[in-house]
DNA sequence: TATGAATGAGCCTTCATTCAT
DNA sequence: CATGAATGAAGGCTCATTCAT
């Protein structure tokens, strides 16, 4: 996987995130790639181990994507307010590009093979968590810190709330005026907290094993 | 559907809401279902035209009890704010009882046999809409129209944030807590509404048929 | 089955016989059979050990009706002719009435189960074999004997022909004319004979067992 | 259809066409099929749609090959005498080779799926009729035209008489003999039409588009 | 590397038959 | 006599995966 991967495997992995945002996993077979791809069936098997493992390879390539930009974002020598924005447009951008992939990634849960996907997708989970943290307290200072779960959450319910938006219509949004309209909204919130709902420590507490942070 | 339900029948949908939740519909068989019910494979389609159509008598089932629910607390003689605290209270407690089965119907969109579902799901979604627009009017006035789509995304997006911590821990979350501290969220974010992002037509314009208020 | 038969196996078989006349054996089920009679499948196996036995009584039904027709007509004193014509007759009347049913039956061949129904069709077609063969030596003479074999198989022929016609149109055909019709062409036939083409002793040379006669 | 088949389609076809006349379309499993073949379940749905289609193509194929060797039979300059004899020959000799298996194409009429089969029943039907007619007009002249129908009716009856003999027994008959026997039969049956039963737009008039002429 | 025929487990569904009531 | 819920074998079909070429 961390090969450079040859011109098939990419195409492989194109027209299968295309397929499966369209049919879903399970209703999507081997056949339904390889034809898309104009491959042989045989021709899957040398690229990929199972069906299964190329939802994962395609996952982890997803990642790696994101991460990479996220962080590359993250090291910009901006105000973290514009960090912020920087960060929530990415978001956009990325939910844009893979919306329904990702759309359809949430089904296929805790099925025994899944697992390593599972995996994959708490440990997304907790890196956007973190950054969503570093960045609040950079903006707002230490005082947020009571409300930095309560944010968390109710942050990415607001992105996902657009989100959607962006998966289920084919509206050409601009994302760098949402990322902004929706710093405010931040703002907004922030400026009227007063008690938090959950703890401080409400990730660490639950779930120890399998944390509740999942998205 | 309507009928009152055999005891049977009630325990094929108990445990396959179990099973849809944890291994989605496709990766269900009825076999696992009647195995789960200690009944045998004939059985089920004693009860069920098919698998499809206990799916859509499970959603059915739910959205009869929600919307009773939601439209016996909204006729309640109690002030618009106390009716939206209702209204959010209603649902994180449905969510809590229904939640992992909702989050799996999610998935199974595109299917052409679960067009029925996707009819159900719309509607349920339209009637959200149509109940948020009515109640956050009533509460701040016709001033809130021009953000009204805004508003309802990004309380939607909140529900949902909160809604998929209910589903994902186990935490024993007090629901009418909940309801209050989002009520003041969304105080704070009215507060600071100066310019709209999404035009006011939007659910109207955006794919007329397929209406993208789905959620 | 040679007890009287109580109305409720009476109900089954005429029912039955229109199901089966109208979609096939195989594809009537019992479900089908006892919800046209209004009973339930537990008595409908009050009344028949098996599906495969309703079959088989309701062939040996029509096969009784039809031989005590035809064994009346063939006692009354009337010329030979006239008694093959009204032989002719009751073969058309009885196909007209039984007809869909009669064409289904022709399906259900040699399921190991159905070999019951086998040995009944081969004992109705030699029936009609010996019944034909009397007739013929009775009108044409000892010197018809050579051809009777030949004779037997092209007048069943002719039969079916019309029969088919019967069936397969819904016309209301005179059954006496066409009778007579038949009549006049056997007659024509047997004009014209000259060297047989089968042997005399065919029926009995050919598949001891499994006699050649069976139409 | 039309292109070369695999020796596996071949063989496919040859085992089913067998299981079909022995038991019956809807008494042969696909697994009798492949199990007769050595082959795997999932194989036969590499050269096969379905059930359904196999017996659709194996029907095609049959007409494919008796069309053929019709018409080129018909195109021979010998006088229509002759015509008519190597036409009937024809008959027996594909009736002796499909047989059963066009014996039980006879049964599985009212199914929705097998319409296509029908229709291509009707086809063949009526393709017979046109050829006897022509022949019969060629050899008799314009004086049979009123007894057309009837004679058409009947020499289907007589070759069907026969065409059973060929299919229940083993015997090897002289196809030609039989052919020019029935020759014969026809010319005395010709000889003594006086009064015809059917009309002669018999065909034309009944059930115009569901054709009764389907034999 | 690449192919695609072949496999066989598994899926949804139907249905003849049984049996407790 | 009558019921109908329950059974489970069997049916048509799909599909991930393998392997000889």
């Amino acid at each position: 996987m961390g090969d450079t991967m040859s011109e098939k495997k990419i195409l492989i992995i194109d027209k299968s995130v295309e397929l499966f945002a369209k049919n879903g996993f399970e209703s999507t077979s081997v056949q339904d790639i390889t034809k898309a791809c104009g491959i042989s069936k045989g021709a899957f098997y040398l690229h990929f181990e199972s069906k299964n493992s190329l939802l994962i390879s395609i996952f982890q390539l997803f990642l790696d994507k994101f991460t990479e930009k996220v962080s590359s974002a993250l090291q910009m020598e901006v105000s973290p307010k514009d960090k912020l924005e920087l960060f929530l447009r990415i978001q956009f951008e990325e939910t844009d590009h893979y919306s329904n992939f990702i759309l359809m990634l949430l089904r296929e849960q805790t099925k025994p093979d899944n697992n390593d996907l599972f995996l994959l997708m708490k440990k997304m989970d907790t890196q956007l968590n973190d950054n969503l943290s570093t960045l609040l307290v950079d903006i707002y200072g230490e005082d947020i810190e009571n409300h930095l779960v309560d944010m968390i959450i109710m942050i990415k319910g607001l992105m996902k709330g657009y989100s959607e938006l962006i998966v289920m219509c084919d509206s050409n949004f601009d994302h760098s005026k949402l990322a902004r309209y929706l710093l405010s909204r931040i703002d907004s919130l922030v400026a009227g907290l007063t008690t938090p709902f959950l703890e401080t420590n409400f990730f660490n507490k639950n779930n120890p094993e399998l944390d509740c942070s999942k998205s």
